[in-house]
RNA sequence: CGGGGCGUAGCGCAGUUGGCUAGCGCGCUUGGUUCGGGACCAAGAGGUCGUGGGUUCAAAUCCCGCCGCCCCGACCA
């Protein structure tokens, strides 16, 4: 096995692949830019999709499938869409041996192809409002990927809506970013900033974009979702128009939302360390193993018994498995777990059977002595202070390294040497937001909800600022 | 597309001023002793040295072409 890189800012990618492969969690095609989530990998997509279902659901949103293949004239409909998406397309040419007459884009995002179906479904005010997602696999042809941060395929929810009215599709903008945020806090243990982007930032076609930022161990950015307000322009170019409750026909308002796979690499830059993957409790698809502690060719009936009876107890509640398995030691099964992020690993020996204990041990260390009878209750209390501890460890993270800076010189070089995000006043221009990033690296990751608004002057051009935004490199 | 680097066993690598039988670690197989933090000993299996050509008595090693991969930068979720 290959020795284990500690994270530093430079190589941190090449540390979470080391860890990822060390989990067998994923596999690198030999494809350019693909990523292969093998059985035990995806459980974790499921965590997602499972998740997030329940929370669609809970709002009134159904699930459906769109095509692949999208005519190329339809992405051409929108301008700004089109500007930005047609650099990344990958293009289908030819099909059945024959040159296509028309081309097929391979969806990067799937907005021109659904609202081309919204145009012949939606046609009074009873259809909507219209609330679809679609689970689906997208193509954008990147010059530089990165596992699951940037792959040229990619796994992910797609969200799009049509509303009677621009109130109505705007709230459905900001309750699908809560879905984000809480799902991100409450199941993957992350926290975020949810805030507005720039214009030269925001969704290419959208009218506003929102999106919340999430800070890794390296300190840098990571957008882990995002929700966009289109207003009427798609339901115009795509001719989405109903009669309203006053018999006057108008063009319908747009939303659309997305989280990727990429949420799983920020779940892996957020938690893990040297020993390999650390899954909160509610993330993980295996929350507790069992580890008997076995000799071969001796009588090991008791300790298994034992084990197998709190396999069942424990089952009720949570995920377990039980490692039974002569053929490995006890601590080569310790660091499979630990690698592979099962969250609590308790261990029954014939020394603790003796005095009716195990032991619980988290996958942050933390180690105790628990009575055999009391397993059941620890075991939820043990899950639930590491749920808790993993998301207290990763907001100090986010807090300690988020600054408020005036001077630009003292912003550069501190961006420099240690990261960080950097609440920092603007003009709103994007001369000085471009400036800022030709000299740092630097970008608007957003404009918080939470924004400190206080008159100030904008840190590259010394312009009137009414409040502050949040700068940081990102993935 | 620019700048670096690398292709040798399933994985990670050494060997490269031409030299004799191509090696090491991990993993795998078999046997024994272990077993509460990645066990140890012994015996094995496993190779078109990326590919095509050239030089030579002799090429993983030198020369030329080709192919592939990785890293850094420009693009981006």
């Amino acid at each position: 096995m290959a020795e284990r890189i500690t994270p530093r800012e430079q190589d941190f990618s090449q540390w979470y692949l080391d860890i990822i492969q060390h989990a067998k969690l994923a596999d690198q095609a030999p494809v350019r830019g693909c990523l292969v989530l093998r059985p035990n990998g995806y459980a974790l997509w499921e965590v997602v999709q499972n998740e997030l279902n329940q929370k669609f659901k809970e709002t009134g949103h159904r699930n459906a499938y769109f095509p692949l293949f999208i005519p190329e004239s339809f992405l051409n409909l929108e301008k700004d869409h089109v500007e930005g998406f047609a650099p990344q397309c990958a293009v289908v040419t030819h099909g059945g041996g024959k040159k296509l007459e028309e081309a097929l884009i391979v969806r990067p995002t799937s907005e021109t192809i659904i609202n081309s179906m919204y145009s012949k479904w939606v046609k009074s005010y009873r259809d909507l409002p219209v609330l679809i997602n679609q689970w689906a696999n997208v193509c954008r042809w990147e010059m530089r990927t990165r596992p699951f941060l940037r792959t040229m395929e990619f796994l992910w929810q797609e969200g799009h809506t049509c509303h009677e009215t621009e109130d109505d599709a705007r709230k459905e903008t900001l309750r699908m970013l809560d879905i984000y945020l809480s799902f991100l806090r409450d199941v993957f243990a992350i926290p975020v900033i949810p805030g507005r982007k720039t214009e030269s930032e925001k969704f290419a076609g959208a009218e506003e974009t929102f999106c919340v930022e999430a800070m890794m161990q390296d300190k840098k950015a990571l957008q882990a979702a995002t929700s966009h307000y289109f207003g009427q322009r798609f339901a115009k170019v795509f001719d989405i128009k109903f009669q309203d409750r006053n018999s006057q026909v108008q063009y319908v308002y747009q939303t659309s939302w997305g989280i990727s796979w990429r949420i799983l690499g920020a779940l892996i830059m957020t938690h893990s360390d040297d020993q390999g993957l650390v899954l909160p409790p509610k993330a993980a698809p295996t929350q507790v193993v069992i580890v008997p502690i076995l000799q071969k060719n001796k009588d090991n009936s008791a300790v298994l018994e034992v084990s197998q009876r709190l396999k069942d107890e424990l089952s009720k509640q949570f995920s377990v498995i039980l490692d039974d398995r002569i053929e490995h030691s006890p601590g080569y099964k310790f660091n499979e777990y630990e690698l592979t992020g099962v969250p609590l690993r308790i261990e029954i020996g014939p020394r603790d059977l003796a005095n009716n204990l195990c032991v619980l041990a988290r996958r942050d260390g933390l180690k105790t002595q628990v009575l055999l009878d009391q397993v059941g209750a620890e075991t939820g209390r043990q899950l639930d202070g590491l749920q808790k501890d993993l998301y207290a460890k990763a907001y100090d993270r986010l807090k300690s390294h988020t600054y408020v800076e005036n001077d630009y010189s003292v912003f550069k070089e501190k961006i420099e040497a240690q990261g960080g995000f950097y609440q920092l006043h603007w003009c709103e221009s994007r001369k000085c937001e471009d400036a800022v990033k030709e000299e740092t690296k630097a970008t608007i990751r957003c404009i918080p909800f939470a924004q400190i608004r206080e008159a100030g002057r904008c840190i590259v051009c010394s312009s009137e600022s009414k409040g502050r935004v949040v700068f940081a490199k990102n993935y």
